[in-house]
DNA sequence: TTGTAAGCGTTATCAG
DNA sequence: CTGATAACGCTTACAA
């Protein structure tokens, strides 16, 4: 593979001068220019990236680590922070955490070391306190995405889930439902907590006692929500509604009702939560709540890139606020 | 942040006894080695990537190229491609074409600037001229994913998608159907006429003629397929089943089928292709062709990392045979 | 406007 | 086993 040295020799001209062709700002006699582009052409030549980056100690690439590549659920972040990425001319180098502490860091590891210039962290497994860690003994900005921390405020993307379970949960109250039980998501992450608290303001907000015997685990996944639905059932507590922590649950849950011989929505209401794809395909479609995650992810992307001088400073949204998308999956009652 | 120089001086050795350390495989004495293991730690070194990579011409990344980040569709590839990367120490450099050739050559470039060890393209616009080109010219291994390229065929990790319109269209046959629509998708793409011929073949060889009556665009999108439905309903020409090019064009296929008062199975008999997250939603769910996204993925990337020697070079599928995923939306006729 | 030369942080060769 | 030292390919003062 060429190197500028073979086009500086061809082009008869300095290695300086192929560089500064190359990197243009720097005034450059149109003949040697013509020569040096002829040269390179000719030559098929590519700048190594990786000498580049040891000259400049810059990348051109952030960094991501998120928990799943790829997911239903989180694989709008990933576009919407590679389609602000590209937009800057820099590229993405990805790794992910699959839920686990001990991966998060290593992948975390390789990410710094790779001397990408900016960090975006999308991660589940890692603590609060982990994640404030690495922040603050990172030399290079790094922006949290779909998680809020207190240490690290200004530097995270993120829902007001608690908003969002109080969205879902009115929603059903406004329509008339006052037994309305809830199948929460993983307790270990705090979304799912948020959701819950959500959803138990909503009701006190409206005098309803909270009700224990109304809510089932259904861990965030399609099994667990179905789980959580048949326990639901097999209580014999009545319920008219249910707020389901995310749609992949929520179609779960619909499933066991459906098994269960209860229609929905003319029996049982269901509110989801996220908006993936998922509750556009299921039937009856779900009324949800919408998580902006592409919109969350360019944020993210945004302020990382800001941070590092490649983007302009503006306002970057960095509380999303949820939005209550609705579809046929409620009834009044 | 500390460099190799920092550490042997603290260490009090030669950085060469500090690499060597850093790397294995040299003995060192175990008095040095404590005391350079002791400075790393001490002063958090990291060795630099880029450093590292310039000397050795070696990145530890493969890059991977695809049609869009974490679609429904594809998301399954990388997911793929990551998992066999990590189980070898590598990391992934992703960037996405975007159905734009344009964008696909600007990714490639890329990509190949930064000098990944090889390179994995499941790419739509770009022609398959262009992909043997780029194969030809580059300098490191590239795999192709997603398609047959008969020039570069030991490069390319496929799906037999012939094979999978007539296994669709045969099942349908096999349950008595007679009359059997398709609807198919973008024909700029092999895949799709490849399914489409697949079709004709299954008819052919039940001697059903082929009409052209019977077939509707739905370009592999929901919008489509719920377009093409409306027409195909419209020509008045009745069929008791349909085989739809993916299950994307099938959600549309159904909702279009639902709005005109027909039931799936009981009416109208339908068999998707991909089996996609979608399929498994739907309602009634999707009876279609599984495609093995994750398995052609981690072919594609063992391919790759056995042709820089990282992974040992074993037999690996590379013509991948569709399976016909049975579940509600195909009743006997 | 251009060339020379000194880095950037590693690895690898070659003596010792 | 260890240490000098020359690459690796590019950018960037500094001079001219």
């Amino acid at each position: 593979m060429a190197t500028i040295k073979d086009v500086s020799q061809l082009a008869q001209v300095s290695q300086a001068t192929v560089s500064r062709v190359l990197n243009g700002g720097v005034p450059v006699s149109p003949a040697k220019q013509a020569a040096v582009l002829a040269a390179i052409d000719r030559l098929g030549y590519r700048p190594n990236a990786f000498a580049r980056s040891l000259a400049t100690n810059r990348s051109g690439a952030i960094g991501a680590l998120v928990s799943e590549l790829s997911s239903a659920v989180y694989g709008d972040i990933i576009r919407g922070i590679e389609s602000v990425a590209e937009e800057h001319g820099m590229h993405l180098v990805v790794s992910s955490g699959h839920a686990s502490a001990e991966t998060e860091r290593r992948s975390y590891d390789f990410l710094e070391q790779r001397r990408t210039d900016a960090l975006i962290l999308q991660v589940d497994a890692s603590t609060d306190e982990d994640l404030s860690a690495w922040v603050a003994s990172s030399e290079l900005p790094v922006v949290v995405v779909g998680r809020f921390i207190e240490a690290i405020a200004e530097r995270c993307v993120y829902l007001d889930n608690g908003a969002g379970g109080e969205l879902a949960t009115r929603h059903l109250l406004e329509r008339g439902h006052r037994r309305i039980a809830h199948i929460s998501g993983l307790m270990r992450i705090p979304d799912a907590r948020d959701r819950l608290e959500g959803y138990r303001r909503a009701l006190a907000a409206h005098g309803i006692p909270f009700d224990e015997s109304l809510v089932a685990n259904g861990g965030f996944v399609e099994d667990g929500g179905e789980r959580a639905m048949r326990s639901l059932l097999a209580r014999n507590t009545d319920f008219s509604a249910v707020f389901v922590a995310n749609d992949q649950s929520a179609a779960g849950a619909l499933k066991a009702l459906r098994d269960a011989g209860k229609r929905v929505p003319e029996d049982v209401s269901l509110v989801g939560f996220d908006d993936t794809i998922v509750a556009h395909y299921l039937y009856p479609a779900l009324t949800t709540v919408r998580q902006p995650f592409d919109e969350m992810g360019q944020a993210a992307a945004w302020l990382a890139l800001a941070a590092i001088g490649v983007a302009e400073q503006k306002e970057v949204t960095r509380r999303f606020e949820p939005v209550l998308i609705e579809r046929d999956s409620v009834a009044a009652r």
